[in-house]
DNA sequence: CTAATAATAGTAATCATTACTATTATTGAT
DNA sequence: ATCAATAATAGTAATGATTACTATTATTAG
C-alpha cells in the first residue's frame, strides 16, 4: 500500500470525528481540502481502511454504510428519531446505565461474525459474498 | 390491515425456515405457492411485517438486508466465508461457547436501538431517517 | 351488494455502492 | 535524478438492493 494523499486526508477526517459518518459525510469534508477528490476515491479508501483494520463499519438500520476510527472494541447506540450514532463502552454494555444518561432502549441487536464450524477447517477463506 | 394472501404466504415461508434469508430468497420461495407474486410485494410486506413487529431484521456486512421470523431475543452469528447467519441463544451471547462449538469468532458488533437524551422527550417520533 | 380503500402486479425510479478506464502519482532500483 | 512498474485517482458508467408509482384487483364494513 503505497501513500496516497486522498487516503491521509481521508484517516485525518475521520479521526477528527467521533460522529460515526457515512461515505457520503466524509465525501463532503475530504473535498474541503482537496475540492476535485472523486467520491469513488472515498468509498474505496473507507472499504480498504476498513478490510485492513485501520477504521471500523457500523451497520444500522439506515440505509447507509456509518464508519467509526475507533477500533477498540465497544457497542453503538443509534436514536431511531434523529439517527445519530453513539459509542457505548463500559461493562458488556448494560443497558440501565444507558437509561441512567437519559436515552430510551429499545432494542439491542448482537451480530457476531467469524467462521462457522464446516468453514472453519477450510483453507481459501474467501470473504464475505 | 386486513387481510392478504400474499402476506400470509410470506409469513409462512418465513416461519418455516431458520435461515434468516433475504426478500430474493422469500420471493423465490413464495413464487413456488404464487408465481405472479411481484417482488415489490415481497419486499413491502417483508419491511410492513418488520415494522409491526412481526418479524426481525438482521442488519450485516452483507450487501442485503435479512430477515427472522423470531422474534425472541437473540443474537446472530455471521459466518464471513459462507455468509449463513445463525441463531445465538444463551447467556449473554457467550463467545466461548460458540468456539467449543467449532465456531471462530472474530468480531462481536453491538448495535442498541432506542431514542438519545435529546429526542427522549420529544411528542414526534418520527422514524429513522 | 356496494362503496371505500387496502393490497397488488408490473414497471420505473432511487439510492448506495462498485466497476471500469484512461491518466496521474508513488516508489524502488538504476 | 531518471525511469519503469504499478498503485491510486477522477470521472463516469454500471450494478444491486430497495422503494415509488399507477392502474387494477381484492377485502371488508355497513
Amino acid at each position: 500500500m503505497r501513500f496516497s494523499s486522498r487516503r491521509e486526508a481521508i484517516l485525518s477526517v475521520m479521526r477528527q470525528t467521533k460522529s460515526h459518518p457515512d461515505a457520503e459525510w466524509v465525501y463532503n469534508k475530504v473535498r474541503e481540502r482537496i475540492p476535485n477528490v472523486s467520491l469513488g476515491t472515498v468509498y474505496r479508501n473507507l472499504r480498504e481502511l476498513s478490510e485492513c483494520g485501520e477504521l471500523n463499519t457500523v451497520e444500522t438500520e439506515a440505509g447507509s454504510l456509518h464508519f467509526d476510527a475507533d477500533v477498540s472494541p465497544h457497542a453503538h447506540f443509534v436514536c431511531r428519531r434523529c439517527g445519530k450514532i453513539s459509542d457505548v463502552f463500559g461493562c458488556r454494555e448494560d443497558v440501565s446505565s444507558l437509561k441512567h444518561c437519559g436515552y430510551t432502549v429499545d432494542e439491542v441487536k448482537t451480530v457476531i461474525y467469524g467462521l462457522c464450524p464446516e468453514c472453519s477447517g477450510k483453507k481459501d477463506n474467501a470473504a464475505l459474498s
